[in-house]
DNA sequence: AAAAAAAAATGTCAAAATGACATTTATGTT
DNA sequence: AACATAAATGTCATTTTGACATTTTTTTTT
């Protein structure tokens, strides 16, 4: 027996739901799709399976592709499988959530994919089933950030405190007290303050921090409540 | 053009890990394997994902064929698709992990897939990656309860304090302070007290109670924290 | 050089939630 | 009637939360 021979094979791919933080706004990575059909529309960067491929690293060789970066914060979101979602042939993709600190990428800007980093709340309709990917992501980052400091994936090396608060504010599209963020921000020993300032965004100038990488490790699975009930 | 010709097709299975609770051990649900290779040997209840079908349906009925159960509680956890995982040919296989009222099971026991109640630090040694998969399922149900009410899935409709405390204890393998269990638990509204008492588990008899099914509905997302730094 | 403008940084207090802990209550058994 | 068993309940000190306003630092303007 070399075969399970009466069952049916489907293609496999992978989907990347790609966020990126600018300082200012939460913005998705998309590209146009390359391939009939719906060549030329707005889409989420995927590929297939390969022989041989676990479709975690399938995700990562997606990501690296486009992006030219590795070891980049991505979760397994979900399996979309419903039967006709691609319409060209049975497809089932593996979605994945991946969080970019965006000025890495610029670096590393390739035009290869017709990419380009759109501010969430704008992003135009995705082919297939695409829309209902990055819903979910939307809805996973929410959950995840509100318990665990995920969102750091987000930021530079050196960050200060009203960027990561606007981020926050970005991903749940609240107004949150500078004071309270702080003090909870300041508790959980995440933060390392630097010397010097960043000028750019004010004329006081805000501090720099760094993450605490030990702590970061440590406290990352622990329930750390950054969201007053989400 | 009717395929994405060039790419490799592969075989989509589902898994589930059952967990059922019996009143005073958290159980799992485990079958012995009904084809080659590794007939005979114990493994989650699976199946292929077929022609025209939605991997979460093939779950559902995976699950229906085995326990008879219908809208039983069950997530899609993850995808395990390491090459090699299957020796015959290349599957990958979606994991789903589902909630068991095990006393409505037990009405609806079937023999044909050789199925066993085993306690879950008695499970042994399981087919292909199915170990991981019940490693990353108790992981799950660990972080989920944490925060959600999902436990009472596990419970009858009718149930005691003793046996929910109980349950928590094992899930999490700890010791609980009944009176601040208690208290954590009446503050979420979920408890609807009845007139009358368990008197199997004791001389005094402990009183039932229902959940309330609005406040479960409405409550489920929030985070309620049921266990102190889990 | 002084005043104004802009954003960062910080502190207080009352209310709520938590964790640690021991006693009383109800019922069946002896 | 006394006993054994498990269920049910209450208190207090500590910690965490949420609401809220002022001071500090620096650049720009006059």
């Amino acid at each position: 027996m070399a075969q399970y021979s009466a069952q049916h094979r489907v293609l496999i791919a992978v989907d990347c739901i790609i966020f990126g933080f600018d300082g200012a706004e939460l913005k998705l990575l998309v590209v146009q799709r390359a391939l009939e059909p719906q060549i030329g529309n707005w889409s989420l960067m995927g590929g297939f399976v390969e022989e041989g491929e676990d479709p975690n690293d399938a995700a990562s060789r997606v990501l690296y592709k486009l992006t030219g970066l590795k070891d980049v914060y991505m979760e397994q979101l979900s399996v979309f499988g419903r039967p006709n979602r691609d319409p060209v042939e049975r497809t089932i993709s593996v979605a994945y959530s991946a969080l970019i600190n965006i000025k890495e990428y610029e670096t590393q800007l390739s035009d290869a994919y017709r990419a380009e980093w759109i501010p969430l709340k704008d992003v135009p309709a995705l082919i297939f089933d695409h829309d209902e990917m990055v819903a979910a992501a939307k809805v996973h980052l929410r959950y995840k950030a509100a318990l665990h400091p995920v969102l750091f994936e987000l930021l530079p090396e050196k960050f200060t405190i009203p960027q990561i608060m606007v981020l926050y504010e970005q991903v749940y599209n609240v107004e949150l007290d500078k004071r309270n963020f702080m003090r909870k921000l300041r508790s959980t020993g995440l933060l390392v303050k630097q010397a010097d300032k960043d000028k750019e965004g004010s004329r006081k100038g805000a501090f720099y921090y760094k993450l605490d990488q030990e702590t970061y490790k440590d406290k990352f699975s622990s329930f750390l409540h950054f969201i007053p009930q989400p």
